[in-house]
DNA sequence: CCGGCCGTACTTACAGTGTATGTTTCAACG
DNA sequence: CGTTGAAACATACACTGTAAGTACGGCCGG
């Protein structure tokens, strides 16, 4: 393989710079024109090396899910989906838009068999049937996906929730929608974190989970 | 030109087009200009009565959370939440646009106020906490968004799944994906339904619930 | 009865999208 | 050398949402 070839473009290149444009601008910024740009180069000049924007985006996400660290076998299951569970939760934080691309496409890519198979794996050795395993590993992936997409579009960061609350206030009146008004009225007022909490349903899915196993 | 010239238009009208339009060809079709050819209008009309397609689409998706039946307050608080949350499941199914919009905008339209509001109370008056209410009810929706946003994109019906998986069998060696190789194996020859399963994560979430109730 | 008003619908136009198609360029090989 | 073939470029098409300007027709004050 010679070093000096004229090729300035390879997938692999492509697929960094739309991931970091993605980063930066968002999802609605990632047009094939933006991204040629950003490559010094022009927009037709991608399809030499991606077959279209969709299979674009399929690599994409399957280059991030790579990044989610796998379960580890052979130990505690309830600490290895926990870890699994909050490596995904990270990875989709620090991409935002990978989120909508998982849940709006089919995705096959290595990195995303691997990343299922080594969750099937787990719950299996851990003692549940296959069934079990199909239905646990869903439940945990929709909360997963779930979260990370609502908070996705969160409306401020967390120090500033509390002032956004007093702002919404006067949208919840009391009488119409009264618990809501309490909530908010009370993460204005400090007495409540309003903050998204991660945690708190995957231990409620993960207890439910045992439970279900111990119960054979 | 017939006769009842003026208002031909009406935010309802557009929105109920906009809506049968979705349901039956998907939310890329619909698009200002197609949308306005079913009304038998022009695209531009249709500003005079809705200010922009994101209102239009802000519209619609609280016009189908409407038609989410309720929690009845007074009863049996899980009964309560597994009717709101089947209730929820069906309308997302017969509208399956309506998922991907939900997640992705923030909607704070009166339907989806009292949606929330109504859940929040049911959880409240069960006896839990404001910030177990809050956590309990984000860990209930983020499932049920997460799964028929899964649902809508899984690859075949019901019925023809275990013809399908044989066919994937190919794309998943077991050497490499051995975990995912036998769950679609047993899929394919029938000793396991891999059909979605709502119910199973909906009662764990619900027991974890129940459980995190009585143990104060 | 008539003239003006004004809301509704229409027309045109613009900047943007993904990508099909055709042309140019240039390093590497026979 | 000249030839080849891939890579980059240029043009074009059918779409998108929507800003801006125009034409029409039913209502109300004179």
């Amino acid at each position: 393989m010679p070093a000096s070839r004229r090729p300035s473009l390879s997938p692999e290149r492509i697929l960094r710079a739309a991931i970091k444009l993605a980063d930066r601008q968002g999802l609605d910024a990632l047009s094939m024109r933006k991204l040629a740009t950003t490559l010094k180069v022009e927009a037709m000049s991608l399809y030499n090396h991606v077959a279209s924007k969709d299979e674009l985006l399929d690599g994409m996400v399957d280059q991030i899910i790579g990044e989610i660290t796998l379960p580890e076998r052979g130990g505690d299951w309830k600490a290895a989906m926990r870890t699994r569970a909050f490596s995904a939760l990270a990875v989709m934080t620090a991409h935002p838009w990978a989120p909508m691309l998982v849940v709006s496409r089919i995705n096959v890519g290595p990195n995303m068999l691997r990343y299922i198979d080594a969750t099937l794996g787990t719950l299996r050795e851990a003692g549940l049937s296959w069934e079990e395993t199909d239905r646990a590993w869903n439940t945990m992936d929709n909360y997963i996906y779930g979260f990370t997409l609502q908070q996705q579009n969160f409306p401020v960061n967390p120090d500033d929730y509390a002032s956004a609350a007093a702002s919404y206030l006067s949208m919840l009146p009391a009488d119409r929608y009264p618990y809501m008004h309490e909530m908010t009225a009370r993460v204005a007022d400090g007495s409540h974190d309003g903050t998204l909490d991660f945690g708190f349903g995957l231990e409620v899915i993960l207890d439910g989970l045992e439970r279900l196993r111990k119960h054979r």
